[in-house]
DNA sequence: GAGTATATTGAGAAAGATTCGCATTAGTAT
DNA sequence: ATACTAATGCGAATCTTTCTCAATATACTC
């Protein structure tokens, strides 16, 4: 939210970085692609063009400061890191993004790696449902 | 492999998609996009259409012949359906695609689903490492 | 606080992945 | 064999993402 933020991770403090790192923070909807920050971004009177949202949104990925997530969708969905690692649980019909975490899963997941000799990196596990609003 | 497999699944026998299946049962790459099939084919002597191949994965994925993946890539990989279900770990560097299926962490899936209200319908697991043979 | 070197921006072109439209061709049920 | 309908293949169109490059903004030095 600062221009510190972004300093911290090695990233210049610019103007179109600051607004879209704002813009993120202040979003209630926490999962969207490029072109969704791009289109919301227009439509609150903030001008950027749409090759900087992609080319910052990298950025803050390779910096950390977000995710980005390939749900069973044709594009990639970003995520403000806040706080600690999570799942998603989505719901097919509706569209909504739920979170979990569950360690039983992470174990499992780091054993099932070393067995077979993979260094484990990362992981990315959703599930997809129909959500409680959405049945029947 | 037979013309049967295919009205089985409620799909008219035609010679492309039996083709498109039978390279899917004799290839030993067992993820592939619609790109690697219609490539890989041509260089085989097989005459097919790039859109027909994206159709008729579309198709095969619809019929449950194949199923469609979204790994950290930009582009769908394609895997026909042998056995049971299983999940994915795959290597950052060389690319290299390995199964596995551990019963503890599909429990865990359904159990979070059902405590969130979901009535789960599909999951993707996919595991990010480095490989054995790509160790330093 | 101005001057300068350099990284960043924005607009459009370009690339990559996938789908569409439609005339031609091939299955399938008579 | 015949005719009806669905499927193919080509290129055009669409969508997402990246690239190019001239104009501009940032940060560093004095």
């Amino acid at each position: 939210m600062d221009s510190q933020d972004l300093k911290n991770v090695g990233l210049k403090a610019t103007l179109p970085r600051l607004k879209i790192l704002n813009f993120l923070h202040a979003s209630p909807v926490r999962h969207m692609s490029a072109e969704d920050v791009y289109k919301s971004m227009l439509e609150t009177g903030e001008d950027v063009g749409l090759a900087t949202v992609y080319r910052v949104l990298t950025q803050f990925e390779s910096a950390g400061l977000v995710t980005r997530h390939h749900f069973d969708e044709g594009h990639s969905v970003f995520e403000l890191n806040l706080g600690e690692h999570h799942d998603h649980i989505l719901c097919v019909k509706c569209g909504k993004v739920d979170e979990f975490f569950d360690p039983v899963i992470e174990d499992r997941q780091y054993d099932i790696a070393r067995n077979q000799g993979y260094t484990i990196t990362d992981h990315a596990l959703v599930v997809y449902g129909v959500c409680p609003d959405c049945q029947d």
